[in-house]
DNA sequence: AATGAAGGCAACCGCAGAAGG
DNA sequence: GCCTTCTGCGGTTGCCTTCAT
């Protein structure tokens, strides 16, 4: 392009506003509206360029922007609108009301996105990152290396626990949780309908609404979405479930919740399909572990009848 | 109480597309 | 059709605040 940008004409300020350019730049917008934002700083008395008037106009001063923390209801629109749009900041924002662009997509990069990895979940994607299931042969052999230290030495595998073995305890009951919403989740796309504003509705499964939420989202189109509903997952009373819920309390099963029903993306051959070789979930869980066909679940020693996190699951 | 780390947010930068001549 | 200008968007940065040690 080789246009310089409108903020190199020296002088101009940068950096925060103050109070006085503030009211000066209300004023002038509440008195004339912005028209050209290249000419405005002149007319208005500012020394800005244009492109930081129409920043702060749009960010901060503008009169219905809503400000404060994000609702649930929120939260969770954004979660779907971005599983759809990607980092279409601007047609985010369209859908809530009050909320800017830079708002939502700072709230993205600070909380939402931050919770979807610790979950498991590619951002970008919102699927289950394979990374974590290829990890997780290593993560296992760790555990059965500190199992067998603990009983050949006590001392040391206490050592082990204060460490890694901590972080892996974690890491296989968010593995367990994780692979229960894949299993979940084939069975929720199998009866998904095949539109994208369908798919977008049951990104949420439809049962429960504990504290649920509806939230009719528009598509760009005008149409209207499917109302989702957020059930509460099952507690656990795990420290899997209490270590992935310390992320974010009930926030955290509520995304899970919600992502565990589809997506408007291409169907998963590695989720919807159970029994392909190349499934994230149970190829690695019944080859790898060897799951036996008498079991109904295919990672039998990590899934034990008696494990309090089935039987809270079930 | 002091200090460093981490988190949160406002603002800037550069690019792309639309609009106008 | 081409060039220039303007606007809007998304990514990134840097400062301020809060939290942990």
């Amino acid at each position: 392009m080789g246009r310089s940008p409108c903020c190199d004409e020296s002088g101009l300020k940068k950096g925060p506003w103050t109070p006085e350019e503030d009211e000066k730049l209300l004023q002038y917008i509440q008195k004339n509206g912005h028209g050209s934002w290249r000419t405005l700083p002149r007319l208005a008395g500012l020394n800005r360029c244009g492109k930081s008037c129409r920043l702060r106009w749009t960010n901060y001063l503008r009169p219905d922007i809503k400000r404060g923390k994000f609702s649930q209801e929120e939260e969770q629109t954004i979660l779907h609108l971005h599983s759809v749009l990607g980092n279409k900041w601007s047609a985010i924002a369209t859908h809530l009301p009050g909320r800017t662009d830079n708002e939502i997509k700072n709230f993205w990069n600070t909380h939402l996105k931050k919770r979807l990895i610790q979950m498991g979940f590619d951002p970008m994607t919102h699927r289950p990152r394979t990374d974590f299931f290829a990890a997780l042969p290593q993560l296992i052999a760790l555990a059965a290396l500190r199992d067998q230290l603990a009983a050949a030495d006590p001392a040391a595998a206490q050592l082990m626990q204060a460490g890694a073995g901590a972080g892996v305890d974690v890491a296989i009951q968010a593995a367990k949780l994780q692979y229960l919403q894949c299993l979940l989740r084939s069975a929720a796309t199998a009866t998904a309908p095949d539109t994208e504003a369908a798919a977008l509705g049951a990104l949420c499964s439809p049962q429960g609404t504990a504290h649920g939420s509806a939230v009719p989202v528009s598509t760009d189109d005008g149409g209207q979405l499917l109302p989702c509903t957020f059930p509460e997952a099952p507690a656990s009373s795990t420290e899997a479930s209490q270590g992935l819920s310390s992320y974010g309390g009930a926030d955290v099963v509520d995304v899970f919740a919600c992502h565990g029903g589809g997506s408007s993306l291409p169907p998963l051959a590695d989720l919807s399909d159970a029994t392909n070789p190349a499934d994230g979930c149970s190829a690695t869980a019944s080859s790898s572990f060897g799951g036996g066909p008498s079991s109904p679940l295919p990672w039998p020693e990590f899934f034990p009848d008696d494990d309090p996190f089935i039987t809270d699951f079930l």
